[in-house]
DNA sequence: CCTAAGTCGAACACATATGTTCAGTTTAGG
DNA sequence: CCTAAACTGAACATATGTGTTCGACTTAGG
């Protein structure tokens, strides 16, 4: 029996220890090919589980042990992307202080874990089965949009669009900025200022002023 | 002789009768090949020869006539279309008036062809020749930079981000605001001004008021 | 009406991607 | 050290896409 597949559980989000318990070798092996999977395709959404599998360093043989399939790769990917937005996400604390530091705090540290989720999101939104999208998608986009929510309380953002186009908008300017770094337009150090300047007057009801000497 | 090419010259932008005079038939069928693959490429990137051609009511081997490869036919497709974008842009009257006045034009008047140039222009930057595509590019964006040029210098646009971001965040916001037409997400009529109440204050100066009663 | 230009489907050669199977080798881990 | 788990490359079947060739049919247009 020369394949494996030991009724491979390639860990949701929190590495459960599942029941078979793998080898450590082949548990080395998953994450690797995981980390290549994002790195291709975040790079070329065409990427072939060949090219993965080079990547990753292992035979392709052994990718398809793991993973039995594109799609199954694709969303194991996502998933692992998600869960690791997600605690990058945390790090920024969107819950605390005033909603528009918060926000400041989320585009600096973030910026590029969230582009890299959208990239991928936009390969799933392709290949993968909408159904299962759907889930994906909201959990992830509603860190962003919990936070607008929470500004349009406070009335740091506008309410006169649908709260949908903001989150929108965030992700939009997100991704075209981490874009324009990678064509060499941007500064790598610069990304998260020009998105902050960008977007805050974006977002801020119209016609508010900064408030600063109100009374005339 | 079975299959034809008669020297194809798919005309490029301004339907300059060629020396070896089409039969109106090859004429008919080139347009028809040239619409069917604007629609099949906007609508999946990955759309294959077979399906364009079937899509343009015609057989695989006509099209392979008149386009002898995807690569010639992908930038046929971008000529065509940077064309057509270019004459509604025209409509616009972009030199026209104030910046401010003439961006919102543009907005109402050709969010839809600047939307499709764009997608275009995202596959073509993933299977043309990076050498080509450059002027494409350019000759298509510069129309959008001169505007922001135009604003910047009477004031009404900031110059404290790069030019380039600030074109970048033009064509962003409107590529997401078609893709939220396309989900359901945004309604057709109400884009154009969806998108000038959020390009607006993101382009305008920072700490600049609206300029209402502004002697105090 | 007659001919050359054009179109057509079928079939071919070629390349690439996805999965699978097999037989041999390495390695983790008790 | 020994065994089962895991990895490996090579080869296979299958599907899809690209581009070409061929012979037969249709049609534009003088």
């Amino acid at each position: 029996m020369g394949t494996t597949d030991t009724g491979h559980q390639p860990d949701g989000a929190g590495e459960k220890q599942s029941a078979p318990r793998r080898r450590a070798d082949a548990e080395r092996n998953i994450t690797a090919i995981l980390d290549a999977a994002l790195v291709c395709f975040t790079e070329q959404p065409q990427a072939s589980m060949t090219a993965i599998a080079r990547t990753a360093g292992v035979g392709r043989v052994t990718l398809y042990a793991h993973f039995p399939s594109r799609e199954v790769l694709l969303e194991a990917v996502l998933d692992h992307t998600i869960a690791l937005a997600s605690a990058v996400i945390d790090t920024a604390a969107p819950n605390e202080g005033p909603a528009v530091d918060a926000l400041s705090r989320l585009l600096h540290i973030s910026w590029h874990v969230l582009d890299r989720h959208r990239r991928l999101f936009e390969i799933a939104q392709r290949e993968l089965d909408p159904a299962v999208l759907r889930q994906h998608h909201d959990q992830a986009m509603s860190r962003v949009e919990q936070l607008l929510i929470r500004g349009q309380q406070e009335g740091a953002f506008r309410t006169d669009l649908p709260l949908n186009w903001l989150v929108t908008t965030v992700y939009s300017l997100l991704h075209a900025a981490a874009a324009d770094v990678n064509t060499g337009h941007l500064k790598q150090n610069t990304v998260a200022d020009v998105l902050e300047a960008t977007l805050l007057p974006a977002l801020r009801p119209p016609q508010a002023t900064v408030r600063r000497r109100r009374r005339g």
